[in-house]
DNA sequence: ATGATATGCGAACAAGCGTTCTATGTCAAG
DNA sequence: CTTGACATAGAACGCTTGTTCGCATATCAT
């Protein structure tokens, strides 16, 4: 049973995880013996018994009787489960400034890009682009690859961030570090070099937040 | 059944309807009993007729003998912008093969990576893995990144998978092409040259489906 | 010791539930 | 009219699954 604390018991904890991931999996709550199975409980009756508990500690429903009537109380399933429409602004090369579109040209966009909130945080401020091309792959990324960005953030030193190079006229994906005048752009491929540019020549055109590559 | 067009017969819009709107109320899909009452069919078999046909036209899916195994198909709801929970199964380094849990340990993963469903489909069979370590570089894969695999499927010449050489003891991810008993291994990144294995000496793991840097 | 309470195990039961088989009906093609 | 594909009923079968009960163990205050 619950404690009287309100903490749960080891096995309740496991059995509540184990159907939220159940749930989240199958469409369809488990059974009492997926339970048991899943959670190492011995019996059936201890996987009842401790359903009990839970329907009493309100941290479920259940309706009697009903194969897989059970349903987690929502306050745990939570926020998280959101999606993001990042919008999809344009490519990257190499050979060309990334856009960095305002907000009507945000709002605009045609094509987005789903994510879930989890990975990329407050949906303001980002889009994403499509890398063209293999000029980024010391940044590990390939022809294909989308990149998210947010806009008008400070980029701290470290960040992955997208820097347009005037004097080359080119812009790239690296790791910056401000030293001085200089600027450090380090590859993300560890088997490559940094090397370092004129602060004068580069500018910052976002932070790269996430890359996803589908296959 | 379905008609040849594609349109649904009266029966059939009814059990698809009454699903849907069961699921919402409920949070469980109906058994064939409560669609048979619910929808004012006569018995049980016609239920399970229509349900064949439904599924042969792929509106929904069912899992065989299981209670309320029904899960209508995404089209509708993917406009919802829904989210995919791909569970964390391990982690992914050069020196082991690739963990491939059977359902109860994906059911049993503790922890989950948030996906817009958009971005990997149908959420069966699959689970994601972290990588460590720098030995995936080649496949523009870092210290860090996430996985998104797939099980139990056929992997085809030029799918991204994991592979795990017997020989060498190591796995690691490639494009991967038949050649009659050689295995074609073609690393993801371009600066880079393909080579070959016998394909007795390794073993396909898992397409990959996703590859998510966080950054 | 003693008994109360929480916990654990295994088996058995009964209701729930998917599947299948047989019989009947409808209707268009041959 | 016959045939065969499709649709419909009803019932029976057997696996699934929630529930319950008897029994064993552990902890702990009385």
């Amino acid at each position: 049973m619950a404690k009287a604390n309100g903490q749960l018991t080891e096995p309740q904890q496991k059995i509540l995880t184990f159907i939220t991931n159940y749930v989240e999996q199958n469409n369809v709550p488990p059974t009492i013996r997926e339970i048991q199975y899943g959670t190492g409980i011995s019996s059936t009756s201890m996987v009842s018994y401790h359903l009990k508990a839970l329907e009493r500690a309100q941290l479920l429903n259940r309706y009697e009787r009903r194969s897989r009537g059970l349903v987690i109380n929502e306050p745990h399933r939570v926020l998280l489960s959101d999606v993001v429409a990042v919008p999809l602004m344009g490519v990257i090369g190499a050979s060309e400034p990334v856009p960095t579109p305002d907000a009507d040209a945000l709002a605009g966009a045609e094509n987005s890009v789903q994510i879930a909130r989890g990975l990329v945080g407050a949906a303001e401020g980002l889009y994403a682009l499509e890398v063209k091309g293999n000029s980024m792959i010391d940044a590990l990324i390939n022809d294909g690859d989308i990149v998210i960005m947010r806009r008008d953030q400070e980029v701290r030193n470290g960040d992955l961030a997208a820097v347009f190079l005037t004097d080359r006229n080119e812009s790239t994906l690296k790791r910056v570090y401000r030293e001085g005048k200089r600027l450090k752009l380090k590859p993300e491929n560890p088997t490559m070099k940094p090397f370092y540019v004129d602060a004068r020549y580069a500018q910052i055109q976002g932070r790269v937040v996430c890359v996803i590559r589908k296959t």
